[in-house]
DNA sequence: TATTGTTATACTCTATAACTATA
DNA sequence: TATAGTTATAGAGTATAACAATA
């Protein structure tokens, strides 16, 4: 890679055509990907308030609410009033919110494993490092 | 990382997390994600029917004919009825439509260079690299 | 006053079903 | 009959503005 504008270009070819590539992998189709990726937040993290979710996905707090509103109507997440600070709700997973995230998230990344196991121990290691970078560059 | 899933996963998610980063950088604000995608269909590969469209975003068509219908009021695309076919109808770039797709890749392009400067040498030869995976991986 | 969450409102994207025009 | 496109309708995600409750 000669010049970092060139690195920029196929960074940024790569990122899309990847991503592209996994979003046509889309396996569940019951839960929206807004949705199964605030229940991610959720699996991998534990309990958020609203404003903690909004911000890890970006988004507006009144979308974010309206996501989570659908999210406990569908038995997926229940809110529950913060002890301390009244004006917080923490929302957390039910079992049935835990489960689909455990039975998609196998499906939505298999795709993606397959290819990965067909890498070399050293480029798994250069895409792990890659994906920090990655997540780092895209908050800067 | 400890294993394949787990960075299958990070990968993933930091993917959609800097595709959706770069999406955010677009010379028109006005203009939403479907609508810059078509045009740069269009702009890759020039005049579409709306069934073609369709199927190169993988949307219904009705959804289609309304994201068509937008940029065709913001003056982005012009439909051209077929002289052969009459039922269909050519959706071309105009002037307007072009200028926006190229200046969106130049910005996008200057967003990541900038955020790329700020890394190590290392980082950035990390980043190459995993640029190189990443496209075999899409393409497998 | 500031923060957290919600409601009100509006726009885009998405879909399926049904319709029109043409082949 | 079949195909290309459109209209009708509805649900989800997004936003900003304004509000209520709490700190």
């Amino acid at each position: 890679m000669a010049t970092i504008t060139e690195l920029s270009t196929e960074l940024r070819m790569a990122t899309f055509r990847l991503s592209r590539r996994l979003r046509a992998e889309k396996a569940d189709q019951a839960l929206s990907d807004a949705q199964l990726a605030v229940l991610g937040v959720l699996y991998r993290r534990g309990a958020r308030t609203l404003t903690e979710l909004a911000e890890a996905e970006r988004v507006s707090a009144p979308s974010m609410n309206r996501t989570v509103n659908c999210l406990e109507e569908s038995g997926h997440v229940v809110r529950t009033a913060d002890e301390v600070d009244r004006r917080k709700s923490n929302i957390t997973l039910t079992d049935a919110g835990r489960d689909v995230v455990q039975q998609t998230l196998s499906k939505r990344d298999a795709w993606l494993t397959t290819r990965l196991r067909e890498l070399s121990k050293e480029d798994r290691a250069v895409l792990a490092r890659a994906a920090e970078l990655m997540g780092g560059l895209a908050t800067r």
